[in-house]
RNA sequence: GGGUAGAUACCGAAGUGGCCAAACGGGGCGGACUGUAAAUCCGCUGGCUUACGCCUUCGCAGGUUCGAAUCCUGCUCUGCCCA
């Protein structure tokens, strides 16, 4: 094993603020494995990248011959947060959740070592409390010291609704870490507070307290805010390669710089940010799929828009006997079957008229144009969308 | 419980009887240019229709009116102030 000084120095990199170093040397010099904490709560069974660098981090503690806590928020995703603006999160069932769960750990498991991580559900000790419990736990923290946090605080000011169990959401979780007897815990930046909170709880009951451990936040696609699910600029783990391979060449120069030190913990490559870029998206597929796909990936991107030749790209069947002869319902049967998306005549309409269609790498923006859809034609729909004629 | 302000399309927001499928901004999508980058320019952005046009939509349910997002009644939800 490693001095507890070179841990700290591999460990450091990357984070993004750490309470404290030397608390967190302190606990390293103890020569134990460290119980290092990371929450999740199944609202979804897919994960994406922005998830994958605190994974990356545990990991990196796990190499180091530290014990990760894996928590399934079970509890807290049943409850459904309602945060965020406009509409209440679905409340989840037990099923769905336990489900989501297990997919979640598989896909964990991609980054994470299972020998060396201990996966617990904090519906364990929740469920089991009863109401005298969780006033005596409320009782421990102060409205004040809820009411400061930066979202709620922001939330009331912009007149809002913060509803009253959202303000028990870093109660929870901290008491999370009481009963796993946390050294550490690692979240995104965003968890400060909730983090914070930990600390106090443990140190009430007599713990020795956690260290905070924070990671950047991987903005998303567009670049400017994080990556979540529901501003649908993610990458999912699961995303087919091809997918996800598009998906990161979709993004700005600079964020690739980020993309590289936060997903591979590596800087750069000094070459044309294009090559940099596809080089970036390869070793991610390579990653969650395999080195085989990635290259594959690789080599399709390259035919189908380095070449644009997408005659030779891989691309959905679909018969002809879908398309039927006019062009709109070629469309709309096409984004149908080839991509299970559906789109409007209208929607279809316009990028006829708007010139994103081709039939055989020619334009077709006359709508009533009638079309017989020879069997290997290609239909291209729009920039990143195509399919060939079965 | 009392008072008061509000609920408009993906989001923000205008509209307060007909000219409203609903200004404007953002986001999204498409085109040109590119490196599926950035920047810029142009177009589109409820459904059906080649089109004329038709249909559904402005919190929900009723009502007034030739005609309602706009007026009236009730309900639901939210902010703020008071208790």
């Amino acid at each position: 094993m490693q001095s507890p000084e070179a841990q700290l120095e591999i460990l450091k990199h990357g984070s993004a603020q750490i309470l404290s170093e030397a608390e967190l040397l302190t606990k390293l010099r103890t020569g134990r494995a460290l119980n290092i904490k990371l929450g999740v709560d199944p609202t979804a069974p897919d994960i994406h990248l922005g998830f994958t660098v605190c994974l990356q981090k545990l990991r990196q503690f796990q190499d180091l011959g530290h014990q990760a806590v894996l928590i399934i928020g079970d509890f807290t995703a049943m409850i459904g947060d309602p945060s965020g603006r406009s509409k209440t999160r679905p409340q989840l069932s037990h099923d769905t959740i336990m489900a989501n769960a297990k997919s979640f750990q598989q896909q964990a498991f991609k980054i994470l070592d299972p020998a060396k991580t201990r996966t617990v559900f904090n519906g364990e000790w929740f469920e089991v409390m009863n109401f005298e419990q969780i006033i005596r736990l409320n009782s421990r923290v102060t409205l004040q010291q809820m009411l400061h946090r930066e979202d709620f605080r922001s939330r009331m000011e912009r007149g809002d609704s913060v509803r009253l169990h959202e303000i028990q959401y870093p109660i929870i979780q901290g008491w999370d870490s009481v009963m796993v007897k946390a050294d550490v815990e690692l979240g995104g930046t965003d968890q400060l507070f909730n983090i914070l909170v930990g600390r106090d709880l443990q140190r009430e009951e007599k713990m020795p307290e956690q260290v905070v451990f924070l990671m950047p936040l991987l903005e998303g696609l567009d670049g400017v805010q994080k990556m979540s699910k529901s501003l649908n600029n993610y990458v999912g783990v699961t995303d087919p390669p091809a997918e996800m391979f598009g998906k990161i060449m979709s993004i700005s120069d600079t964020l690739m710089a980020r993309y590289y030190t936060l997903l591979l913990g590596q800087t750069m490559p000094d070459t044309h940010p294009m090559d940099a870029k596809k080089e970036l998206a390869r070793r991610l597929v390579a990653q969650y799929h395999s080195q085989e796909e990635g290259d594959a990936a690789l080599e399709d991107f390259n035919t189908r828009f380095s070449k644009k030749d997408l005659d030779h790209a891989e691309l959905p069947l679909v018969p002809s006997d879908l398309l039927g002869s006019d062009i709109i319902s070629a469309v709309v049967a096409a984004y149908v079957s080839g991509f299970q998306i559906t789109k409007s005549r209208g929607d279809a309409r316009r990028l006829v008229e708007q010139g994103s269609v081709q039939w055989q790498s020619e334009k077709i923006t006359d709508m009533k144009a009638v079309l017989t859809f020879a069997s290997g034609g290609v239909l291209r729909l729009d920039k990143t969308r195509a399919i060939r004629v079965g």
